[in-house]
RNA sequence: GGGCGAUUAGCUCAAUGGUAGAGCACCUCGCUUACACCGAGGGUGUCACAGGUUCAAAUCCUGUAUCGCCCA
């Protein structure tokens, strides 16, 4: 191939490698292969989504794992796909249509949802193609939509099901209303923020108990008021027996008069321990009311403002009818003191206006029974969280899980297969769209105006991409799915209600194991949000950094199920890691030429072939290529992806092109044919190896390499036990590397080239530290500590030259300075550094340093040896372990001391 | 109010009872024929605080403080 260019250029090589892979259908599964399959289903994002850094990180993992499994063999899927997302898609439609001065009513319902379709065709691939952009193997031909014909008619089979069941049921409770959304939401969607509020204390008027002008009640909804029905106390309280005797309350403003009743629900303590009752819009003063048969007056429109039954004030919107109720109060001298008060106020998830806990008839999904299965699919531990501690988080909630409101007053959405005759009041639940009715046959019947929830059908995702409530072979084949991949925000919204569907439709978990990962944050810890304008825009990353980079950093800087703080700086890692991978490589090609060797020399057993007289060097980085395997398949299992970046990126950056490509260069440099070939080797087969370890990281760079140095033709490993052809052609596909089962390699000789390694650095802090520069050579002496090290000190004469760019090398077993000498103790020995004039008091002084801490370390080390509890209780081999480590520092105590003394003398 | 996290180098995080580490940032030197998106060298950290368990605690237990999240 063409000599590669200095910088590695992502841009034209990234559209190209994933077109590619897209042509030769390279994300494809196919049930009918068999196989041991792996699947994992998307978290859908929402159609009107674009991509954030939060999705950025929850599909490079899922594409990690994906790629991962699919190199080790298994018959890997990922199923992509967007939810249609009702409130959030309805709300860019009607902002749109407001543009054009119109509502949804002015085109009705027909003609709306229409509008949607056409909305969703023009605009909602955009997340998708930044998925595609991410580098995503999603196997696209299964992307599915939630509102696709078939996804649609599993959402209708379920409610049919459901409600047969009675596990579906309408009735008037307490739900959150959003007034801008003009819906009810679940509890789950109501999300709570704390608010610096007030909690303001009203007058009620009292007649009919001698002594009290009135009680005092503490709201902090005053325009709640005008809904009361009753005051409440507790029956315990002694302080207000006069006023439950037969006394009468008026409201305020209405002149409403109010029942008095007595609850336990009612704390003593709180304000007065008189408590306003409003059973149309608070769930606690609602199960008052039912309790004592109280009447509930809802005081607000649908777009919250106030309604007839608020008398003079309707009309007005809540938040201007509560100032006004407190100028009213006030003039009365009924408004006896406002205080701070802290609480959490509801906001819609979608719009974030403040929610209205408001009575309204609506359909709920009873979800005890649904909860008990899913709790023990995962308290039985067939399904496992990671991290663990979200086991306790899921337990908690489906241990006092309450009924889920799942109809919604929007448009866009699953339509309630509910119907109503007209004729005869039968109501009933069915697919399709039944013409008449199924008691008395009338032809006027109507179908409920409401949509579902569009968590009603994401829940059933993971078997409904698969065609269900069909049977079929990829139903059978790919379910349960293994792994899924999501942000703890969805844990109750999503992963639990798909554990209950799973048990509950096909009778078995949906997935066997789930990954939860952090948030992604800015570096000031704040959550990324449009509104702060703190998000960093992950395609912009792309576009600048590359997706290799921006996937690498990403998890790099992901600690297992922690959040993550970025800054845009920190995609620097994942480019130069890229960088440095590619320049490599081109060195490798390089020195290729006329050398007759290429591609990869080994078999995934470990073997290899022909037999090679392997050096020190080699034998070292062929022990680190094998950690480092070890290392990614134990951290992939372990879902600790940050762990697993490292390792690659320690064995590629410090092990690889640190030491090892350094010490090629004496051989390439040199004339030996054959040690050349063997090197070369060597590192094809490094190259080849990590470039596979890396591919789930980053796909395109290693595509790009994989071909760039013709692995696809020349590698000559072959996958066992897949069932697929093996195929070469592509990194994608190409086999996993396997740890080596024998090693190739001589224990001593590996933790030979360790020591020496370590001799180098010591060697090289010894110029830094005399102010050598470092193109300056300078002679070195090493006095070897033990006699079998002067051969292979010998053996290592021109690596240790070059490295510590030495002018002379001495290795001399009865060397013994004559002079000052600046000197370090190494593994292998003392390494001494000859210079002309040295500055002994600042030697010395070095020397007394290290002296120092050794003998602070022995001392430690003494006096644990020399404690009988540590001898007798400790683990043998601590115990070994620290007379070991007592022996060299005695050892290295004795060399220090005397070279002091030469100092000295 | 209840629960769950976090607190280790300037920053972001490892260390899973046995001598505290990495990446980034920073400083010094170097454009040595893979790479300046680079190389070599440079770390004196009351492991938040206070008790306890243990031969041994960053790690286990109990409390306290601060920050964050979830649920009421």
């Amino acid at each position: 191939m063409a000599e590669l260019p200095k910088h590695y250029d992502p841009k034209a090589i990234e559209d190209k490698w994933y077109s590619w892979w897209l042509e030769h259908n390279s994300f494809h599964s196919d049930a009918s292969r068999g196989g041991e399959p792996y699947c994992i289903v998307i978290p859908p994002p929402n159609v009107t989504g674009i991509l954030h850094m939060g999705h950025a990180l929850n599909n490079t993992i899922q594409d990690v794992l994906t790629r991962w499994q699919r190199m080790c063999g298994r018959n890997a899927i990922w199923v992509p796909g967007t939810d249609h997302a009702g409130i959030a898609t309805q709300n860019v439609v009607e902002r749109a249509l407001k543009k054009e001065g119109k509502g949804r009513r002015d085109l009705g319902r027909e003609k709306f949802v229409e509008r949607v379709w056409q909305w969703r065709e023009e605009y909602g691939g955009t997340i998708i193609r930044q998925l595609k952009k991410l580098g995503s193997a999603c196997d696209w031909q299964r992307e599915h939509f939630t509102m696709d014909a078939d996804l649609s008619d599993a959402v209708a089979e379920v409610f049919v099901r459901l409600y047969d069941k009675g596990l579906i049921y309408r009735g008037k409770y307490i739900i959150n209303w959003c007034p801008r959304c003009q819906t009810a939401l679940s509890d789950e969607e109501s999300e709570h923020q704390d608010t610096a509020g007030k909690l303001y204390h009203l007058r009620y008027p009292v007649s009919g108990v001698p002594g009290r002008q009135f009680v005092v009640v503490a709201t902090t909804r005053p325009e709640t008021m005008l809904g009361d029905t009753a005051v409440a106390v507790n029956p315990a309280d002694e302080r207000y027996r006069d006023l439950r005797a037969g006394g009468t309350v008026t409201l305020p403003l209405l002149n409403r008069t109010l029942q008095v009743i007595a609850d336990d629900y009612v704390d003593p303590k709180f304000g007065t321990g008189v408590v306003k009752v409003t059973p149309a819009h608070d769930p606690n003063d609602y199960a008052m009311g039912q309790r004592h048969s109280l009447p509930s007056i809802d005081v607000m429109t649908d777009e919250g403002l106030m309604n007839a039954e608020a008398g003079p004030y309707a009309g007005l919107d809540r938040f201007a009818c509560r100032k006004q109720i407190l100028a009213d109060l006030e003039a009365a001298g009924l408004l006896e003191k406002i205080e701070d008060h802290a609480h959490a106020v509801g906001h819609c998830y979608r719009c974030h206006t403040v929610v209205e806990p408001r009575l309204s008839p609506q359909w709920f999904v009873r979800m005890k029974p649904l909860a008990e299965p899913a709790l023990a699919a995962v308290v039985e531990g067939r399904i496992k969280f990671t991290p663990d501690r979200w086991t306790k988080v899921y337990t908690e909630w489906m241990e006092n899980i309450r009924d889920w409101c799942i109809s919604r007053q929007i448009w866009w959405g699953h339509r309630i297969p509910v119907f109503y005759c007209d004729a005869c009041g039968h109501q009933w639940a069915a697919k399709g769209q039944p013409q008449t009715c199924v008691k008395c046959g009338a032809a006027n019947i109507r179908q409920d105006e409401d949509v579902l929830d569009t968590w009603f059908s994401s829940w059933l995702w993971p078997f409904s991409v698969f065609g269900w409530p069909q049977q079929n072979a990829d139903l059978k084949f790919y379910y349960p799915t293994q792994t899924l991949v999501t942000a703890s925000e969805i844990l109750f919204f999503w992963v639990a209600r798909m554990i209950m569907a799973g048990c509950e439709f096909m009778g078995d978990i949906p997935f066997r194991e789930v990954y939860i990962h952090g948030t992604v944050r800015d570096d000031s810890g704040r959550k990324m949000s449009k509104s702060l304008g703190n998000s960093i825009d992950p395609v912009m990353i792309i576009e600048k950094y590359s997706a290799d980079a921006l996937r690498f950093s990403l998890i790099m800087l992901t600690a297992t199920g922690q959040d993550v703080y970025i800054s845009e700086d920190k995609f620097e890692i994942g480019r130069n890691f890229g960088t440095k991978i590619w320049n490599a490589a081109r060195f490798m090609q390089m020195q290729a030429e006329g050398v007759p060797c290429s591609g990869d020399l080994w078999s995934p057993d470990g073997g290899h072939r022909p037999p090679l007289q392997l050096s020190a060097d080699d034998q070292h980085i062929l022990a680190k290529l094998n950690e480092c395997i070890a290392a990614c398949d134990d951290n992939l299992a372990k879902f600790r992806f940050n762990d697993y970046a490292k390792s690659i990126y320690e064995f590629m950056w410090h092990q690889f092109c640190d030491w090892y490509v350094e010490y090629s260069k004496q051989v390439f440099y040199g004339d030996d044919a054959a040690r050349k070939a063997i090197v070369l080797g060597v590192m094809h087969h490094c190259l080849s190896s990590a470039l596979r370890l890396l591919h789930p990281l980053m796909p395109f760079l290693t595509e790009e390499l994989w071909r760039g140095m013709a692995y696809n033709q020349t590698n000559t490993e072959h996958r066992t036990g897949d069932t697929r052809p093996a195929s070469l052609e592509t990194i994608l596909s190409a086999p996993w590397p396997k740890a080596a089962a024998a090693a190739t390699w001589d224990a001593a000789t590996v933790a030979h080239v360790e020591a020496r390694h370590e001799l180098i650095g010591l060697g090289r802090t010894l110029r830094a530290d005399n102010g050598v520069t470092p193109g300056q050579k300078v002679d070195f002496i090493i006095k070897p500590l033990a006699a079998e090290a002067v051969a292979r000190l010998e053996a290592d004469r021109v690596n240790l030259m070059s490295l510590l760019k030495a002018g002379s090398l001495v290795i001399d077993p009865a060397f013994a300075p004559t002079q000052a000498m600046p000197s370090a103790l190494t593994p292998l020995g003392t390494l001494f550094m000859s210079l002309g004039a040295v500055d002994v008091a600042a030697e010395r002084e070095k020397l007394a340093k290290q002296l120092a801490e050794v003998e602070r370390n022995s001392a430690g080390v003494e006096a644990k040896l020399g404690n009988a509890n540590f001898v007798g209780r400790a683990p043998a081999a601590v115990v070994e372990a620290q007379r070991k480590l007592l022996a060299e520092l005695v050892e290295k105590r004795a060399k220090l001391t005397q070279m002091l003394g030469q100092l000295q003398g």
